[in-house]
DNA sequence: TCGGCGCCCGTAAACGTTTACGGAACTATG
DNA sequence: CATAGTTCCGTAAACGTTTACGGGCGCCGA
């Protein structure tokens, strides 16, 4: 004999009142309740994932679906760790479980979403590492499927995302440096298949028209997100017959690499060029500390939570105010790495 | 009508002979069975999760338990990721589900098990941020779940673990200094929850105590593994009246603030003072270059896996051979952080 | 006394699978 | 032709829950 069963035996009731009285049902007495509850304890007594969501239709848990072994991202090493903290602090108050699902590189994403979502194992999604064509987002959205994304797309009309806002901090470094004097200004941007470097390229160009400037072709960079990738940028260049003034850097995780192609070159940031970059818990401790723009991920998390839950039925009432397409905004952290002159 | 059942109306056979179908049994015939993939692959039919882990009392699917938030193994988003990549690569091979367990920092670890395991969520777990004193261990081992730890504890005898070899590297390490002419050696330690710890400090002393040397207590650094952490471990070491000429670090993390820390003081690693370290994707991009410890994450991933199916009865016979209690050797890559003189 | 009502509880169906069992149709063997 | 064996398929039970339904019991007012 196993499982509420059991527990059933052992306190000589019926299942179905066991079952109420764990759940929290208004039908079942005061003492009984206490009873059913301390013996669920005694017995070490959790009730069978398979049995209540196969009748329920629901899992409770709610995945976050990031995948492994690519570099498409760029996003720094405690990124996703500080997200999810934020996210758990809102599913906790709803006994939510979040779990990560780890798609392999191996493996297409589309797939790995049919495979695993749609036998009913997660009751929503956070998508990340949003692409420009993600077919992830009409796949759920045609099984009703609850889900928010991480980043824009070109096929999210509609569909509840959030993002940096990569627009305001293009804008915001584009007047700053301009500002101080910088008329030939560089850029990075991600990989052709994440929509953001479009929106960012396109608005530090719009930045920089409105002050009377162009934006060079050359000096768009584009690269892996990593060490390596920056590294490559700076020395790009360096090889420019006319080398920009300053550089907007739009990953996190390039900022090492870049400053030490600058540093075998006798380049130093904020005296031979401005750099702006993003932040990273290493942005402090880089010589000279790098200007960039930070945000709270963990408030990001809780942003994330409460727009997927304002999707889903069951918990709708609790956030009738949450975003459904926004920005998530950037503060800029003053280093010396932009400093020039 | 939904699922299997109406899979079995489309085809108008049984339902039985449609899971029969789907799951390869010898008893179905070839052609029915072509015909029967074929709709479900035209009406994208996926079986149930929860269906099918209530009869068959599996879920193929695995856990891989990380804690979010905290900040005490210093290890980040990539080192998981590409350990995660190595295991996926093992289960693939099985039909395996990997998924990540995030345990919030708000919560108790032993707690969020019993919580999200006893209720047959997974059929194995991997366990990462191993603890000294490990409430998790025993609680899997009398519920007989079959899983697999990385990172030694104090309670895990007889269990199965795979851990870095922090003792080659500490031997490794001393060795190499003590050869190359330095007698005051400091090591840094991580939290002392952590089992890591005392295995590397003790190893240190004794491959120290071959050479004639001692380990000075004062020349021994806890901080947080973390970049401020070691800027704060450079601070204190340059207060010493007596400094030592060579320092070992044991987090991958902190080696960025460490060189910041230094560089401000006008010290050069490699010049002034020996450091080795541990590898991260930064550690070329650092000036000088870190001499550092390396391994293959994703083959430790690999081992993770082999060694977690290896106690399970339905894999046992594909890994008889597989690591139960091993250490994973690291290589030395030369940098120039250890130049000396 | 009797009907009505509220409180609490037991019964059993249902969720979507897998699989043991049995049987029908066919083949091979003597 | 009888029998045994093989191949394939349908039936139904079982997995562990939740929950709709109905009923027993005590209490109250008429």
């Amino acid at each position: 004999m196993k499982g509420i069963r059991r527990l059933a035996q052992h306190l000589d009731i019926s299942i179905g009142t066991v079952s109420r009285a764990l759940n929290g049902r208004p039908d079942v007495n005061e003492e009984t309740r206490k009873r059913v509850m301390a013996a669920a304890q005694e017995l070490g007594y959790v009730p069978n994932q398979s049995g209540r969501s196969l009748r329920q239709g629901t899992t409770n848990i709610i995945g976050f679906m990031i995948q492994t072994g690519t570099e498409i991202t760029g996003q720094g090493d405690t990124f996703f760790m500080s997200v999810f903290d934020g996210v758990q602090a809102v599913f906790a108050r709803h006994k939510l479980d979040l779990v990560a699902l780890l798609c392999s590189s191996e493996e297409d994403p589309s797939d790995y979403l049919r495979r695993v979502v749609a036998r009913g194992f997660a009751d929503g999604l956070i998508l990340s590492a949003t692409r420009r064509h993600d077919p992830r987002i009409e796949f759920l959205a045609e099984r009703n499927i609850p889900f928010v994304t991480l980043g824009r797309s070109l096929t999210d009309a509609g569909r509840p995302w959030l993002d940096l806002d990569f627009e305001g901090m293009a804008q915001t470094a584009i007047d700053r440096l301009v500002a101080r004097g910088h008329r030939r200004i560089a850029v990075t941007r991600p990989h052709d298949d994440v929509n953001l470097g479009y929106v960012f390229v396109d608005r530090c160009r719009e930045a920089l028209a409105a002050h009377g400037l162009t934006l060079d072709e050359e000096l768009i960079f584009r690269s892996t997100p990593t060490e390596a990738g920056g590294y490559q940028i700076a020395r790009d260049l360096l090889a420019l017959e006319e080398r920009p003034t300053a550089i907007l850097l739009v990953n996190e995780t390039i900022a090492i690499g870049f400053y030490q192609a600058l540093s075998e070159a006798g380049v130093r940031p904020g005296r031979d060029i401005a750099v702006i970059g993003r932040y990273s818990p290493h942005a402090h401790f880089l010589s000279p500390p790098l200007t960039c723009f930070r945000l709270s991920l963990r408030d990001l998390g809780i942003a994330l939570a409460e727009t997927l839950l304002s999707t889903m039925p069951a918990f709708k009432h609790h956030y009738p105010q949450a975003l459904v397409n926004a920005v998530w905004p950037m503060e800029l952290v003053e280093g010396e790495s932009d400093a020039f002159g």
